[in-house]
DNA sequence: CCGCTTGTCGCAAACATTGGCAGGATGAAG
DNA sequence: CTTCATCCTGCCAATGTTTGCGACAAGCGG
């Protein structure tokens, strides 16, 4: 079981909201992708359990899990947003401008730029999951190598 | 005058694209609101010049001076999309989550972030504007003297 | 188990965004 | 200046997302 079955239900509560059957189905389609997932994805993994639920009560219960940061909402760049099961621990995404592949990292060297940022402006930043784009490492050397050096 | 109006029409032409009445009042448009703006701020903008410009002609302008890099997407959390003229030097935003506000810092401390990330990941970041949230110094000292000392 | 209160769901309509197409504008060549 | 090929725009339709509302179900107290 990969998302916190026992806890979300709690925290759910806590902030005054009900567990609901549907609810409970759409957090499962996004742990069951296991990475980042959308939300047409997740309607058609809800639909095969269910299929009179709603678009729009995806499009809400999503809101509402990001709001209590069961899931993370990141913007990819390329227009849709992806969606994800919170980890316990926060960590980001490189994004390969080229090859469009993603890479996971934890926030060991973000944390120290946070401590910068905050020291030098006095800005406490809390964000746990950033998306930053650039080259991998295949890619680096694949335009290496088509490049002319000299140039 | 804010933008470059010199470069955009060269970096247009050199991409293959054409230059047109309707493309400079949307790039005025973005360059008036002199920050963050929205689509619909840039259409109304737009609007009061020329009434006959469609909504999806700012969509696709858009889209494109985003991807010539004439013009930074960023999503800051809230849902909708703001676009900003992009400034010479790469800048990146802090987004209070408490009152909203936002301040823009320099790329100095995130380069050296980005130095890590290629040296242990061997992934080169490219990344020039970023949104990070949390909470600015005004509101982390509101919440000190909220929260009751010893809790 | 039953009924009550309130939050949630499914439906449909509104609103936002994107895509196809025909006419019009742009930039280049004559 | 005129013509031409191409790209761009505006209109319309399709698609994606949000909202309002009545019916329904979750959680609570009997």
């Amino acid at each position: 079981m990969t998302h916190q079955s026992l806890h979300w239900e709690k925290e759910m509560w806590a902030a005054g909201h009900r567990v609901t059957r549907q609810r409970a189905l759409i957090l499962d389609a996004v742990c069951a992708a296991d990475g980042h997932t959308s939300i047409g994805e997740v309607y058609a993994r809800v639909r095969r359990v269910d299929t009179t639920i709603d678009r729009s009560t995806i499009y809400r219960a999503l809101h509402l899990f990001v709001e209590l940061e069961l899931v993370l909402a990141a913007d990819t760049g390329s227009g849709d947003i992806l969606y994800e099961i919170r980890k316990l621990q926060p960590h980001h995404h490189l994004v390969c401008r080229d090859c469009g592949g993603e890479q996971e990292i934890g926030d060991a060297a973000l944390r120290m730029m946070f401590d910068d940022v905050s020291r030098q402006h006095g800005f406490r930043v809390e964000t746990d999951h950033l998306v930053m784009f650039g080259l991998c490492h295949e890619c680096v050397r694949a335009r290496e190598h088509h490049v002319v050096p000299g140039t």
